[in-house]
DNA sequence: GTGTCTTTTGTTATAATGTAACGAAAGCGC
DNA sequence: GCGCTTTCGTTACATTATAACAAAAGACAC
């Protein structure tokens, strides 16, 4: 769900909300939490971390954004309104990542060629139910 | 590589070493690197936290031992020595985790649906270099 | 607009995770 | 044993994240 569809769907998209996700947009890289947290209150717009860390729950939630756990980080979503998991190119040099839009696993390192990445690692993390909680 | 070829390569599986890893496949579950410290100390095994992350450190770094990202937890490598990068099915109801020994995204699919892992998400994270650094 | 309810934000304090720095001890080669 | 390298102990601290509760702002009926 991305921006426009947000509003049309009973959602707030606050002051703050919007603050946020403009500073992460203009800042267009992986920021951890206390970084922007920084950087807004300097414009005067932040309180304390837990503000900054509900919004980026929310925008998370809303896939807006995306958590980079790797670097304890978090990039605004570049991807089309139409949801997809998220997938990403992570340079180990200048940490800077490229979000992969991707249907399926197998798509992400095609994608990775078509960026000219030069792919050394990969891990494909899935989340679900196993067998055991799954056939309650 | 794993624990037979780590010897013959000059590496030494120390005391301290090998107690936490027999600690991690004891437990057979993603732990916390404190909860690991914990479970050492009362053991008389462990002294303080930078202990466990250099011990953690090194296995990780030997593909002994894998760290989550998104658990914060770190879990006992169950793939044969032949290296390979490593995946996860991991289970949002009991928190445990199946590593999938994969040589590519691609497979990591196949490998859920022979587990009878029901996904719900899934994220690739590809590292590596950029084109901009790669080029060079 | 007032009152009421829900959602969001502010605020304080603290938990959980991870590291820097440095000296002591243990292993290794000679 | 002696010197060198690696590992470990120890203290202190940095970074990331959350609990808990009060205040403020928005939504909505009346």
């Amino acid at each position: 769900m991305a921006l426009n569809s947000l509003t049309s769907h009973g959602e707030r998209l606050t002051g703050l909300r919007r603050d946020v996700l403009n500073a992460m947009h203009h800042l267009n890289r992986p920021v951890g939490a206390y970084e922007l947290f920084d950087h807004l209150k300097e414009k005067g717009r932040a309180s304390a971390p837990p503000a900054v860390y509900r919004v980026l729950d929310y925008l998370t939630a809303h896939d807006l954004v995306h958590r980079l756990p790797t670097l304890s980080a978090y990039t605004a979503c570049t991807a089309k309104p139409h949801r997809h998991d998220a997938s990403f190119l992570i340079c180990r040099a200048c940490n800077n990542v490229e979000e992969i839009d991707s249907p399926a696993p197998a798509d992400v390192i095609a994608a990775a060629d078509l960026s000219n990445f030069s792919l050394e690692h990969f891990s494909v993390s899935i989340t679900g139910l196993c067998r055991r909680c799954g056939q309650n």
